[in-house]
DNA sequence: TATGAATGAGCATTCATTCAT
DNA sequence: GATGAATGAATGCTCATTCAT
């Protein structure tokens, strides 16, 4: 049903219900955005939405994917900046990479964040979107740490990256909702140190 | 204008229209419940959930108050169980019950958890009770871990409280939400034991 | 269905939900009135409130019976205490007798008075209410112009009777409603004054 | 929020929708009409009714409005055929406008007049309306009494404009409501010989 | 007599969605 | 491609009224 942009204005109408449903969905968050305002932040009729998007839902699953997209790009860029090898050897700069990419997940807003995992455990669709990014990230973090297992405190490399995901999940969340009063950079420091410590040996 | 139970019959309808409210907020959301669809599921008219609530919002207020209570009447129960100086000496013991509470706040359901820390950003009555909620808990966390002090890594005491509490939150939701295949004991000793090695010397 | 007071404390609860009533009918208008804010002004169950009156329509005719009482009870008073032979001779206290009355007409709050004239068109029983009461007001009126037939300009007594009652009511509302800054004494004596020079020769 | 038409079929919507609810008001009053039963008296569903107006207190607004201009350009309409020469010289022939334009007012049905005045007291914006509306039909009495001054009985004339316009309006109403025997235009011709005989000399 | 718990029809309003232009 | 008028199911909520205690 929804349309495929075959000319470049059409696809640059696409691009502004995208980015007016990004906005609206970060300040006032799912429940809280109605079609009809998305459509009047991108300066369309309700109409053209509902020619590029099934439904809201369509519109939010299309706003994730393209948010994960961008996130994993960004590990690829940062893995690709200090090199493979680099990595390998240094277990500071790869858990340094770990916490950027997981701050930067951030980005869609702590409350939007929040919805979309609520939204995960009673829409299936939402579900089998989490689910799949969460293996993605797993399996990601087990292909970096790889290299270091012999490194490392832990046996169970996959139970590590599991647990050292989301707890980092949960404090940047914090971070992010409760705005403290300490410099971001500090506190990306204290994090990765904080991580590293519990991954790795001495 | 909410009614104050004054006859034992009152008090009934009210525990059912919480009871109900609590399962069906916990199965499809706050956003998924009507105040219609919690009346008949505690089997009462439409009015009667009108005189005991203002609104959805006030029953979940009133199911999170009620929630909290019971968490942190756990904790006391629990310290008074193993005795403030048996408490004060083992750390491991002092770890796991912390644990335990965090997992007893995941009682209201991973989905429904998530749900009302979107709505702490969203809306201002579930912020401010969110915000004494962490207060409530890191102060707690504090005072039990102050006999410990010399024996702790950090030296920041807040800070670490602070951390401690949310990255096993997000553990816990993890594990609640996925429902992994190790046994639920297994997970908590394995949480207690990372926090343990995180917090305390050698 | 309504009970029938048979004892003193019944016939005071019955007392304090009329007072209460107009309180609030004059206060919020009929419409902005509702039967449980009713009986907690009285301090009474809403139980009580259904057994001393029928429904709020109910309540709203007794005390419109009520505060037509009043009003003739007034007239019939001034009335004595002039003594019929002088208000025959006196043609100017007589129409101060009836402005006077008009005034205390609105004894019941302009927007009460309003919204009963609105009902008397719509509801039945206000409307034979308000027919019977105007009938009741013109036949005084007559009554007391009578012996003065001679001196009036007017031919027709009857409609002279209606014009006058009816255009100082409106005269008085406006009166009421938009509190202007003269004193009320100086506005009834001109008031007076400008019915008997329309009423009376010379 | 409420919508601008912008296509002419949406212009006879309101318009269906104006009109609707201006049965139904005259009919039923302004509480006894929903706004369902408006949206289906005017054949459209309930959601274009609120694509039109915020409320229903909204189409009231629109409805006064539209009522109190017609009113106006009758005035102004009769003032012009009438000629402004011809009017200033004769007396009679201005009041008879004068009692035309208050008869006009009651077009609008007495009982919703009744309640109009009655919500001004309770709600803001009727007695803003209603305010603004009574200025105005005062300044354009004064304007049209004002080159006949000298020939009036009355020094303030502010004063005699107000008193005539709301005298004549309860006598009109009256006279609507309870539908006397006598032909309108004998009625007509009678008040304004009154009017005329208490504003004039001799 | 008096209480207040309980009822449910009905109202105002929103919003995702369709479709004729 | 784009528009926006139109739809109506569904929601939150009120309030007059009944009846068991």
């Amino acid at each position: 049903m929804a349309r495929v942009p075959q000319q470049k204005r059409s696809e640059q109408t696409r691009a502004r219900i995208l980015e007016a449903g990004k906005r609206l969905f970060m300040r006032d968050g799912y429940h809280g955005t109605s079609s009809k305002k998305i459509a009047a932040e991108a300066g369309v009729a309700i109409g053209s939405f509902y020619s590029y998007f099934d439904d809201k839902k369509a519109l939010l699953l299309a706003l994730f994917d393209q948010h994960m997209q961008r996130v994993h790009d960004l590990v690829a860029e940062r893995v690709a900046e200090a090199g493979a090898g680099l990595l390998a050897e240094d277990g500071r700069g790869l858990i340094r990479t770990i916490v950027d990419q997981a701050i930067a997940l951030h980005d869609l807003s702590p409350a939007l964040h929040r919805e979309l995992e609520a939204l995960a455990h009673t829409d299936p669709d939402f579900g089998a979107r989490q689910r799949a990014e969460m293996a993605r990230t797993t399996q990601t973090l087990i292909a970096l740490l790889e290299p270091h297992r012999d490194r490392l405190r832990v046996d169970d490399l996959e139970a590590a990256a599991w647990v050292v995901v989301f707890s980092m999940e949960s404090v940047i969340h914090s971070m992010k909702m409760h705005e403290p009063p300490i410099a971001e950079e500090r506190l990306r420091a204290a994090l990765a140190d904080a991580v590293y410590r519990l991954l790795y040996r001495s």
